[in-house]
DNA sequence: GTGTCCATTTCGAGG
DNA sequence: CCTCGAAGTGGACAC
């Protein structure tokens, strides 16, 4: 990873236009070759940048009067990014080596698993059909059965939002077509769900059900334990 | 900017768990007090990172074997990222002022600016009503009337998906509930549009239109040239 | 402050 | 390889 401190300007043309004018910068240049230009501020995300594949190609002695050198990025579409550096404060080299990787926990995935393995904690007359039950739209998150013989759709977010209710609502509108299957019954499963999500379920006869990741986790533990 | 290249393990707690073994990476400590921790590969997303307002708080003599430093960053909600040091590469610190921001253009408002003064190029028979039409549910970003006296709502997109289409039905809905406005139509109007978006919208009886941003920025600037 | 929607989204999984 | 959905999304703007 090359981190180099300096006083630059900065140009992109691509799926837009965007220009940065002349300041002091990090450019970031990492070893898939992918470059990135932050200021001291704002959140992770750079002011400019160009993803990997990539070239760079530098000329070292630009026209322009003040310049000590011009960087050109290109990639295989027609994104452009230029950065002019006025000045060059501090250019280090590091060698990271590959980096182990990130063990992520706690993700829709793991909820959806958690609450196929417990279809009862969504309500206590369900029982799982299957998780990813497919539909010519796409799949549904779980399909579970009631012991009546009903069936329910439940759509798994970790955050219950507008568009989660929109989702469901298309799986519903085309399983209730399906004359096989009968009555089919809507939840929508979260771990919190905003007031509009809410209100727009109501609205479409869906139903909430807020769910505790911790308390899923624990009640697996504890199910494993006993063997 | 402090910038240090150190042998860290990383581990996050809030929204979910996250776990970083050991392994030599960059940790960028911004103005405004949020972290970042890049490994030298993948886009510009850090691998994990905190985001101002948040606290840091440095222990110096920590008592695990093997680490030099930890660093624990907590902020408002019950986030937390512990950085935990064995070995620090290099640590610099650089003061680069504030930064004068970035200018962009060719962004979904541009377009539906351009657009709206040019709704002939949306479909021939149409004048523009008005931009940001708004109704109970959110503004319709294009509202239009054909020559024959109907009305037209447009949903403007850079990229054409689903949830546009979704978000152009609901208003559509709300739209012909309006005694007023009579029969109103539907257009999806975007840069591209992904066929299932396509096919959504003609189930939905929607037109899609593909615009070309670059034509109608071109036909703006003739226009300016006449005066 | 809250809610909504855009983004050069990035990232990962699945076909 | 592309397509689709999730994200600790972040950020901007309206209400």
């Amino acid at each position: 990873m090359r981190l180099l401190i300096a006083t630059c300007a900065v140009d992109y043309s691509g799926r837009l236009s965007a220009h940065l004018p002349l300041a002091k910068r990090l450019v970031m240049v990492k070893s898939d070759g992918s470059v990135s230009v932050h200021s001291d501020g704002g959140a992770y995300k750079p002011l400019n940048w160009m993803s990997a594949p990539c070239e760079l190609v530098i000329d070292h002695q630009p026209d322009q009067a003040g310049l000590a050198q011009v960087w050109t990025l290109t990639n295989r579409g027609s994104d452009v990014l230029r950065i002019a550096i006025a000045e060059i404060i501090s250019d280090n080299l590091y060698e990271l080596g590959n980096d182990p990787g990130l063990v992520k926990d706690g993700v829709e995935a793991h909820l959806q698993e958690l609450l196929s393995e417990h279809p009862e904690r969504i309500r206590s007359d369900l029982s799982l059909v299957r998780r990813e039950y497919p539909t010519a739209i796409g799949p549904v998150d779980i399909m579970c059965r009631t012991t009546e013989g009903g069936y329910v759709a439940v759509e798994v977010k970790r955050r219950g939002e507008i568009d989660g209710v929109e989702q469901l609502t298309r799986y519903l509108e085309l399983l209730r077509r399906d004359p096989s299957l009968g009555a089919v019954e809507g939840i929508f499963a979260a771990q919190a769900i905003k007031a509009q999500a809410r209100t727009l379920a109501k609205d479409r006869g869906i139903a909430c059900v807020l769910v505790d990741y911790d308390e899923l986790r624990g009640l697996d533990k504890d199910e494993n334990r006993l063997f």
